[in-house]
DNA sequence: GATGAATGAGACTTCATTCAT
DNA sequence: TATGAATGAAGTCTCATTCAT
């Protein structure tokens, strides 16, 4: 909340041209992010490739940091959004089938714009990215915890399964989409990433 | 090989002095990284907290981008040879302990300094970060695949295998260093790895 | 008469509720004038301070000077106003007498509202405030010199003195009103002018 | 001592060739002021009339007002030294030549550049300006008092006899070289202002 | 070599003004 | 007539880089 630097977009649009105009930066931004890189992506540049003035972006956005925290934030919620839609709803039968939902849902959600992705999650400041990094975090690991629970066999820590398997899954995918992405599609990472955390979690004697 | 923007140093120095400068610089530049990001880190503050003239600076380095681009590479050659060490060399008995001495030693070197390891990841630009990461890259995948062979039962794909162990270990680590970095001194994290990279390979029939 | 940049209003309003939006503007930006000094006057905030649309102030102002130009020009008449009414009407019986109603008057004028009268006077660009100095200024000296003479004695330059008497009792008055405003009050001042313009015009021989 | 905005110059220069550089600077604002007032006098305007690059201007002030409020420091200093130097250092014999020196040191100091006095003066935004108001304000009042002690019949209010004075004349000889500069020339003004003050402390009885 | 004053392209941002609704 | 979103010229200021000393 401090006075400036915030980055918090002015104000949220009300009316539909403002909607289209906001998105327009936001999707001006996202353009010459992956093209030239955030410390290229000059303020002109965006709105240029918005098709919107100057003095637009800075109607609804206060500085150059609010555009990109913005963007970052729509796009979290598009992941996400999809990333829910591809769980779909059914209770699945089994952990095993449990986590090749998950792991294909995430897997779903990442072929959405890998490259945007990548640009957003290595190049931004960390300022603007640890802003939100918590957000669907904790709540993440809680489902996590409670879906491990029942299946696991012997006394394990459960809470660092599921923080372990959350980081592993969601670093790796995250990994090939940065440097193979084409690697997405095959169903074979489907099946192996589900392999690897099925396996786990089944725990192998030694 | 281009003529402009290239991001070799101008020159490795030789003399001891020099060398003391060099690194300054590069020391400088990590701090300043560290404290305020790349955005903020400008060539008048790197050259102070180096206890440098700007001048002295561009002594060494062709430009800005050729500072980090530097700080990278040492970076990456430090935790190289922290892993190389951590590792041993005696030739481990089992599978699973070869697993094993491979994460203990990614997990020491992933200890050496997160917070600098992190900045250097998130924060540089793309453009020079990808020069450096198809680096160790290929050889460790080849080391990998020749560890794995002969450990696995059935028709499986090796290279996919070893592709994914590695992305999953490195970014799973790489992610806690860079959200919870206390966890990286917990034994039990090692051994939660070692579990389930082994299980993974062990691969449990369906 | 020039084509650009004119700092009449487009119109001074007939109609009721016209002219209650100019005044609404010009309090807006009297206000803004004082609280935040010219430089960051806005026009949005002079808008906004107003009640007014943006949009609406340029109904009535072709630009920016125009607005402040308008508000001195008020601020000049209701300043003009309220001296004259202080000063009355009947004659005065001695030269003294003269001056102390004067004076007076003009104190009177200026307990007005010495924080803006200070801001129109010190932050408008001269080129708004010459543009009305020489209003009054001739008007005032003829009353001055006539006033004067058939008072003083001896070969004196009739002219320099009502001049200088303007310029002193004006002047000194409008430097205490930015300076030390709660002097106004005092009765004491009043009595301090009137002696010191008083023995000024009796000439006391050297 | 607010961090941003301070109207500090960022460093005094130690060095031959960077006082050039600031007293250039501070010239080329001084002549753009009175040119094209406060307004258009803008930092680039200023770089160029200096002579000097935009970037050598924020070497040494860290923004636009910290300009001129170096610019107002130096103007009051020059003006200073003349007044005291034209004031001589001689004891005067008499309360009235005490006087008559005063004003003529002032008269002298008044010539100097009315035009860029006036555009100080008045086009400065209050912020800048009352930051040096009180400066030689109090040390000219106690000297004032103490002569006038010892040449007063009477009970009378000498601290405000003092102000009264010292106001007047500041402000008399002010509006005088903002709307007549001319007449700050004639030996007439200091016979009339003399007269005024003398006459004044005189104290004619009523 | 080393220094740091100087440079100036270009970044971010504001704000007076217009005009479609 | 009123509104306020949109415009874009122009302002302030930064910072990578150069170069005279």
């Amino acid at each position: 909340m401090g006075r400036k630097r915030s980055f918090q977009p002015r104000k949220r649009p009300r009316q539909a041209r403002a909607l289209l105009t906001w998105n327009a930066v936001l999707d001006g931004a996202a353009q010459v992010l992956v093209q030239r890189g955030y410390d290229q992506a000059t303020t002109d540049r965006i709105a240029e490739r918005a098709g919107v003035s100057i003095g637009s972006v800075y109607e609804y956005f206060p500085n150059k940091e609010a555009i990109f925290a913005s963007l970052l934030l729509r796009w979290n919620e598009q992941r996400w959004q999809v990333f829910v839609e591809a769980r779909g709803e059914d209770e699945p039968a089994s952990l095993e089938d449990s986590i090749r939902q998950t792991i294909r849902a995430r897997l779903q959600a990442a072929r959405l714009d890998p490259a945007l992705n990548t640009a957003l999650r290595r190049e931004l400041p960390l300022k603007i990215t640890q802003h939100q990094a918590r957000e669907k975090h904790d709540e993440f690991l809680e489902v996590g915890v409670s879906a491990l629970r029942g299946h696991v066999k012997g006394r394990r820590d459960l809470a660092l399964m599921a923080r372990l398997m959350m980081h592993a899954t969601h670093a790796a995918i995250e990994e090939i989409g940065a440097t193979e992405p084409q690697l997405l599609e095959s169903q074979q990472l489907e099946d192996e990433l589900t392999l690897m955390m099925a396996s786990y979690v089944r725990g192998v004697e030694r």
